[in-house]
DNA sequence: ATAATAAAATACCAGTAGGTACGAAATTTG
DNA sequence: CAAATTTCGTACCTACTGGTATTTTATTAT
């Protein structure tokens, strides 16, 4: 997880993480199967451990405004997604992953977006959110502006120029 | 160029554009000198051809709506952009790339950046752009919103939902 | 202690990447 | 037409990929 977080998940060869982890290849094989079973279990564990916090996030029970500032606060700033985000950046390289690894990757997306709209349209129904538009829509939305931002922390540029445009970006749920 | 628009640039083997180009890979190594000088001449014609029509919007004296709808046409309806976009595909990989790529990259990002600051700066001495933001930080925010969309379409998303997408992040330029 | 068995690593496989040495073909010059 | 030169493509190189056959090591049973 470690090298796929620091890296590009593609980039990061088997030979490599067995050296890394001081493991030879076949027992990586025998644990993992290959490098889709790795990369599976590597994302269930990062979803575990990482995406978790998103989703806790949105079963705070903050303000709307909080939650934003949360996820913006999360994405942007947060020292332990300097390196990007394992998901978004597998998400990128879809066509390159095995194919349990991919089906994990959609599977995280939906659910992502589900519970976006599950908190959208509680915050609606207490009268929070007042935006017109459907809450699937900015369900969708949301999570593509946090990959956005992660993206661009992986990319090496500046915190404080990700948060003011994920700040931008969600301004939209604040206002319309 | 029609090899790398249609695919990943990183994942398309100068083997394969040799075959599908019919030309011997001697003959190419003496035309580009290389992979890094191949993507480079691919980059620059693409620059002139494609990308140039941005920089046409902005420069049609429409106003903000106009062009904000014409920005919004171009990167999520236009079935030119189906495949998505090569410059943004290569900034999204840009680690992969070779150092006379990469700076062609970043010089073109740049430009763009500038013409869109440009331009915010006019709309707003025109009285036409009321936003408080910095013409900079909304520039590069449209610059990164266009890639989204762009990347969108190269993953195979609805182009509607695309525009949806766009539309809803390019509302604060409108409202702000 | 020794034979049978389970586990693990070394060494290898085929395939492909980017890149090039060198011989063959075409062209220019006399 | 013949010789010198330039152009071009076949065949090959090394490096590295994901994946595995085979041998070595460790463990267990007798």
């Amino acid at each position: 997880m470690t090298a796929y977080w620091a890296g590009d998940p593609a980039d990061v060869s088997i030979n490599a993480i067995c050296a890394l982890a001081a493991v030879s290849k076949p027992a990586l094989y025998r644990e993992f199967g290959g490098e889709d079973g790795l990369m599976r279990a590597v994302l269930d564990r990062y979803a575990d451990q990482v995406l978790s916090e998103i989703f806790d996030i949105l079963s705070r029970g903050l303000t709307l405004d909080g939650t934003l500032a949360a996820l913006i606060q999360f994405a942007s700033v947060d020292a332990k997604m300097d390196a990007g985000c394992v998901f978004f950046k597998m998400r990128a390289g879809k066509h390159r992953l095995g194919p349990m690894t991919r089906d994990r990757v959609d599977s995280i997306d939906a659910a992502a977006v589900a519970a976006f709209e599950a908190y959208l349209t509680a915050s609606r129904a207490a009268g929070e959110w007042t935006g017109d538009q459907p809450a699937p829509v900015v369900a969708r939305y949301l999570v593509e502006q946090l990959g956005l931002a992660l993206t661009q922390r992986a990319a090496g540029e500046d915190p404080a120029q990700v948060q003011i445009t994920l700040a931008l970006a969600l301004s939209v749920v604040r206002r319309a």
